[in-house]
DNA sequence: TCTGGTCCATTGCGAAGTGCAAGTGAAAAT
DNA sequence: ATTTTCACTTGCACTTCGCAATGGACCAGA
């Protein structure tokens, strides 16, 4: 997608050389919010990414430093990925991403889980404290 | 860079859908943070935006309600774009984005004026607040 | 062990998007 | 009237994209 240098000294630009793309913070996401952890599940989401660019993309951020590969122990074809501390610190901008959209889609869009809704909407700071417990202990 | 149609339900994905690509959140950057409202300006952040492309965003974010885009009363040529209440809204998500850049860029970048990087570490919300003053009065 | 299936990743190909340079037309500016 | 400015388009080479097919490593069952 995007060449690794970086276009200024802008941490907005620094931000989107890493992820700037459609899909990225998707994976991101599903790691956050889903749990998704293996190639086979990012695979399945909804927005149908193509094999090769999910490759690409777990590849670029796990680069990046934002996510981390290791085999899984029980199945040797199998790797799991999971996320850094610097990955899950995207997670306000996520949140933020996400009630934005949340407000701006069609009326009667179906969307996420309505708890989760709820959580970002009443206590955003408390859902993203529980995603930490849920990702770090 | 990006079909317009949307992929999935997800609020994200929605989004990404609309600005998900390497330029558009800069421009809206260069409009909520720094004011600029002409295609030059634009033109001349640090990034280097080619003009074709720089056109294209401009035209994908209007239709997109994000901005609105109207001929400079002070100049035939020219005309002025300006954030609509969609646009604005956006602050939150650009905030978070720059502030996990902010962190996460090689120790000892320039950055930002010192005095927009104190504001929004302390007070991001009065931050905001200030900024729609700006823009809404 | 052999066979078939799962899993992550790569390859090939046409289509779309990208950056760069040059050029357009309308409207200032001189 | 001529030149310059401005927003925008065009042409071209290059890259990235989505899709389908393929590959190799590994697992499971007969």
């Amino acid at each position: 997608m995007t060449p690794p240098e970086c276009r200024s000294n802008c941490p907005l630009a620094f931000a989107l050389d890493l992820f700037g793309d459609r899909w990225s913070l998707l994976v991101l996401r599903d790691l956050v919010f889903v749990g998704k952890r293996r190639f086979s599940e990012f695979a399945a989401s909804p927005e149908g990414i193509a094999t090769n660019v999910l490759s690409d993309r777990l590849k670029r951020l796990e680069e990046a430093g934002l996510i981390r590969r290791e085999p899984d122990p029980d199945d040797g074809r199998r790797f799991l990925y999971s996320l850094t501390e610097a990955g899950f610190g995207l997670t306000p901008a996520l949140c933020e991403l996400i009630l934005w959209g949340l407000d701006r889609q069609p009326p009667g869009t179906p969307g996420p889980p309505a708890h989760l809704v709820e959580a970002l909407r009443n206590d955003r700071d408390g859902a993203i404290a529980a995603l930490r417990q849920k990702h770090f202990g």
